[in-house]
DNA sequence: CTACAAGTTGAAGTGAACTTGAAGTCAAGT
DNA sequence: ACTTGACTTCAAGTTCACTTCAACTTGTAG
């Protein structure tokens, strides 16, 4: 069952649409139905753990694709495509507690200038790029859906 | 020139939008042009940092909302505005450093179990709620677009 | 066998934060 | 006066990641 495949923390609706956009694939009974191999169950759970790592599901996809397709993967496979998110939490990391320590100083003197301020300029990283543009690792703009257990 | 106060970093478009949402508002010329005063440049700063630490546009409303409508508003009104953040933005840290440990965990193991990895399901936090449901702190959800400078 | 839950499809809707387009107005330089 | 470019409004379109709906079919417990 699906309905059991779901189990994963993902609504129905979610996982038919991740069939749909080619992240997952299903065998069919012969009335139609799916029926998931214990692979989408790894395939699933790699999903969540790229979310919540700031993945976009494009991103998944382009990442999904480097699995050997003969084989079953392994799993120095998973391996080999989770290491990379060391280096984008990392960057966050770094962004967000830029920010913090910029706060604590923008907090002292209520500043908030455009040009200055590390909270509307984090970093001053955009410094250059466009006059007083505020600029930020892109990661970090939250998206609107929070995830509720069903 | 709203061309001019763009400049502190967003299109045109975009500070329309928020007039329009009730973010700024805006004297007009005799023709009907907008004239911003030097507040509005503050006020997009703030919106700019909010956003930055991760806050919706409602939620930039309502902060803003709190703000003195009689007089200009003080050093101290954007210090008490801001003060808040600090907290959302260890919450987020923390969050992603939780992440980060958990993947050096899954590395090593390469499992993404659906239950026990601290990725797919990160600090364990929806152990109890559904089973298995992979959970996050929303504010880590990452959002679609990216800012770009003009 | 029958009831009913669980599954199927495709299309359309949601929400946040904008952007784009069309059609027209205003301001400034020559 | 004319041209150019910046500006105006309003409506509609865009992206992402889904969810919801309607109408129907399958699978299974009793």
């Amino acid at each position: 069952m699906g309905q059991l495949g779901l189990r994963a923390g993902f609504a129905t609706s979610a996982i038919r649409y991740y069939e749909a956009e080619g992240l997952i694939d299903s065998a069919r009974s012969p009335g139609g139905q799916r029926r998931y191999q214990r692979t989408v169950l790894r395939r699933l759970a790699f999903i969540r753990a790229a979310q919540n790592v700031g993945l976009s599901l494009d991103e998944v996809r382009t990442a999904l694709a480097g699995l050997p397709q003969g084989r079953t993967p392994s799993k120095a496979d998973w391996t080999r495509l989770s290491q990379s998110w060391r280096a984008r939490l990392d960057e966050q990391i770094d962004g967000l507690t830029a920010l913090r320590d910029g706060l604590t100083t923008c907090i002292g003197c209520g500043c908030l200038s455009l040009r200055r301020c590390a909270l509307s300029n984090p970093g001053d990283v955009a410094a250059g790029v466009a006059p007083g543009a505020g600029y930020l690792p892109p990661a970090l703009r939250r998206g609107a859906r929070a995830w509720r257990p069903s």
